[in-house]
This record gives C-alpha cells, structure tokens and sequence, in this order.
DNA sequence: TTATAATAAGATAAAATAGTCTTAAATCTG
DNA sequence: CAGATTTAAGACTATTTTATCTTATTATAA
C-alpha cells in the first residue's frame, strides 16, 4: 500500500473538511460518520495535523476542527507529509540505506524519477483543487453513499 | 512504504541469485549473509517465490534455490506480485473500494496514471537486465560492502 | 452554575507484519 | 548405511500499525 491506513484517512477527512462551509468547524464525529472511519482513530489522526499545523481545532459545542490555511494554500503533500512523514519520498524502493546518486541500488535512477511525478503530482495539488471536484463532479470521499 | 520487507528481501534475493553462477543451485544461507537478511525470514519468502513458479529449488548438500527461468524471461514485476499480490497496482490511492472510472476517488484519473508508469517500469525490466547494472556497474544490493 | 458537547491524551486491545526457532524431509558424501 | 547439509513447514515471538476505551479538559448554553 501506497499510504498507510492514518494517511488515507488524514487526506479524506481534510478534503471533506474542504468541502464544507468554511466559516464553522467541522465535528470529527460528523466527519467519522460520513467517511465511515472509527472516531477515536480519526480524532488521533487530526490531532496530527492539527499539531503539524494543518488545521486548528477548537473544544466544546460547536467545536471541531477546521483547515488553518485557506484549502488553496494547503498541498495534498502537506496532508500526507504530516502524517506519513518524508519516507516515500526520500526512501530507496529496495529499502537500502544511503541508497544515492553516488552509491545506488539498481533502480536508483528509474525509481527517482517515479518518485518524483507522485511528488509533484500531490505538490501541485491543493485541497481546493480536489474538493471542488468531489463538489462539482461527485468524485467520492467514501465507499459509502454520501 | 512502496513495497512489504518481504517483498524488498525477494527482489533482492533473486537479483543476487541472477549474479551467480546459473548452472548451480545458490544456497539460502549465502544469500541471507551476502545480503545480510535474517536466513529463516529469507527461507520463507523463496519458498513463496518457489511456489510461485518464480524459482526452484533443491534440498541438501549442493542444494539451494535458483531462477525457474532464464533470468531475461523474468520481471521484476513477476516478483513483486508472487510476493506482495497485485494490491499495489489495483488499490486505490485513498483507500476505496471499488473506486473505478465509473465511481472514481477524486485522485483516480491522475494516480492511474502514476501507477501504470511503476508497472511498466517494473514490467519491462527483467532480473537480466538488473543483474547486469550490479555486475557491470557496482550498483548495490545491500548496506554492506560486499 | 450546571449540564452537555466536543477535542486531548493516554492506556489498552486487536490485527498485520516481521522475525525466530524447532522439527521434518530430502540429498550428498564417505 | 550413517552422518552432515540444506530446504520445507509450522509453531512461536516481537514489533508495528490499526483500532478501541477511558478519563481529562475546554467551551457552550440554558
């Protein structure tokens, strides 16, 4: 798997966190609830990003979370960045130390390149970007109906 | 991470094997020394890539695994799937079941293309080649010097 | 001010992955 | 045939990831 589990998740709730009116904050509940992801996991993944700086969060009724940065500013990458950490983009494909330029494995070359179109993909993507299409082209957040 | 441990271990186990000398069976044990990988974790996963038509392999004195192919009939694709199974190359990139042109996660379109790119970099590139750059051209295998 | 709603945080449990150990079976050599 | 070598197979352990549960803290609103 690309991702682990938290990202996936991460990226789902922060986009569905996008999606909605962005003058309020969103429940994790409400998000847990229609993403179909456990609640307590999920609360322990957006304090990740809230800690990272992704969002801001706020206690009590009315309470939730909410992206600290308008969703244009915010890059898929730095979603999966704060939870993932630098490992899939910096990490040999064969698992090797120190695996460089200077002292390759066998598929150095080839799988930089790689790394580097997913690196860019999600770089040059935003938050906005994608919610607009699950707004506007019903693209889904979910395997459940929404 | 891209790939499971297992699955690193397995590549790089068959692309030592690939180095040696074809006419004999390489010996578990000094593939787990050379590339300095636990000997009965290693043991395992050639007896997947052994059930997987991948290799052969043959017990006791002189005994050992060796490619069940010429090395140039085999990708590094036939590898990675004996061992980790398609999912890398089906799963969706946030997780989704079923996500599809027909019901696609917002990032399909663009993931399916970045997926398809590893599949035909692992698809046409054989142990052969492989094996070449590391004899050829000191490309590494392992941590250790070897 | 009291009850309620919500996140924070840490302990615990379950599941998946990674790794180890023991015994059995096959093969070679003397 | 006897002993040594090597893979096969399964049980067992350890670690990491995923998920759950409980308690504390913060905020709202009646």
């Amino acid at each position: 798997m690309t991702f682990s589990k938290a990202c996936n998740y991460g990226v789902r709730a922060a986009l569905y966190v996008t999606t909605q009116n962005q003058q309020e904050f969103v429940s994790i509940k409400e998000i847990s609830e229609k993403l179909n992801i456990s609640f307590h996991f999920l609360t322990k993944i957006l304090q990740t990003l809230t800690q990272q700086g992704i969002m801001t969060s706020f206690r009590g009724p009315k309470g939730g979370v909410a992206l600290a940065k308008p969703a244009a500013e915010i890059s898929l990458l730095d979603v999966v960045q704060a939870i993932d950490g630098e490992s899939l983009f910096t990490d040999c494909v064969l698992g090797l130390n120190n695996c460089s330029d200077d002292q390759p494995c066998p598929l150095h070359n080839q799988w930089t390149g790689i790394r580097q179109n997913i690196q860019e993909l999600f770089e040059s993507t935003s938050l906005h970007q994608v919610a607009l299409d699950v707004t506007h082209n019903a693209f889904r957040l979910t395997n459940l109906m929404m």
